[in-house]
DNA sequence: CACTTATAGAACAAAATGTTCTATAGCGCA
DNA sequence: TGCGCTATAGAACATTTTGTTCTATAAGTG
């Protein structure tokens, strides 16, 4: 009983264009109407996948929703574990549909349930590969005691998601060093509270 | 030559609503339709106002670009100054139109020219506050040489941001404090590099 | 009071959004 | 291969939304 290639082929095409207009033209423009255009697939067979536009917005969101997991290095040191995370994570953000439809599912997430849950799912993720990083580098007595590692966890992670998904500006490999240095000077400092 | 008060009273009260439904329902809601029925203005008028739907969702975009402004207490000590400041800035997020319709404008920034106008000097505000109160803090010698001070305001301001606008979690006092302790332990710590 | 102008409301045109039907063609299975 | 099943394209259609234009009325201005 395998699945009907052509329901695959139609969900396939149909969702990657309603990626691509996601990110170019914003979600006002996610339609089916606009996908049929994009792709030639006919307005009733899209009709017959999504039955209204919610939908498949949804769907253009929970695509996206599944981005390569990342397993962290944890062999050590905490500075170069954490550079490469935070690299690939950087890279995800620049350079994959995941990083550039971001910020359409952070938009919509305040008022769309499918989309918060995208998000949180999606952060969840993040701060467990992050955490583990660190979580590493305490066993390996590199990080000063009394070093408030949720918050510095938290920083990391918010500091390249704000630049990008907020600011809009430049994510950069002499910026994630400069970050990275700042995360790990705290980390091995007694903060002295 | 005074402007006309029914001018003046329809754009407000128009305005509001649409700011309303921004926050409810999105952005995909903001049309001429909806805001007539929800303000008995009619749907004429509205478009002698705003002469497309675009015209309009910027009109409610724009109208909260205008933050009441902070001006930053910057007679020490850092912590106190910072915690004011960040304080203020907190609640805004939480308590004002401001904070509930920001994640629908940065949303809309990734494809929408005027949210994006809207967003860049609201932060270019922000980050002036909070550079005023570091720069106080060194001119007074509070913090340590070679203590990267661009960076801590932008993790000053991203953190928040971050927690409210991407993961939609709580921003509270206790989370405030600790935010404020970690920032100053920094800024008052050679970092060694 | 006279002039100007903003509004409400209707009537309308155009486009987008959904729905339903039929003919066709691709697929799975015997 | 051939049969039944079902996904698709496309048209025809109803409905809703979007945008325009007109007129009568009411409100503000001077």
């Amino acid at each position: 009983m395998k699945e009907d290639p052509r329901l695959i082929a139609t969900r396939q095409t149909a969702i990657d264009a309603a990626q691509r207009i996601l990110r170019d033209e914003g979600v006002l423009h996610v339609t089916h109407g606009a996908v049929s255009k994009a792709t030639g697939i006919s307005r009733s067979t899209l009709y017959r996948h999504w039955p209204d536009a919610r939908c498949l917005r949804d769907a253009a969101f929970r695509r996206i929703a599944t981005p390569p997991n990342i397993p962290p290095k944890t062999d050590g040191p905490l500075r170069s574990d954490l550079r490469w995370l935070l690299g690939v994570l950087m890279g995800a953000l620049n350079d994959t549909p995941w990083g550039q439809i971001a910020p359409q599912v952070v938009a919509a997430a305040s008022t769309d349930e499918e989309a918060r849950l995208v998000i949180t799912e999606f952060m969840k993720d993040r701060f467990a590969s992050v955490e583990a990083v660190f979580a590493a580098a305490i066993d390996r007595g590199e990080i000063a005691t009394n070093v408030p590692v949720e918050q510095l966890i938290e920083l990391a992670v918010a500091a390249p998601y704000f630049r990008k998904l907020i600011r809009h500006e430049a994510l950069d490999e002499d910026w994630l060093d400069r970050h990275v240095d700042l995360l790990c000077s705290i980390a091995k400092t007694n903060s002295g509270q």
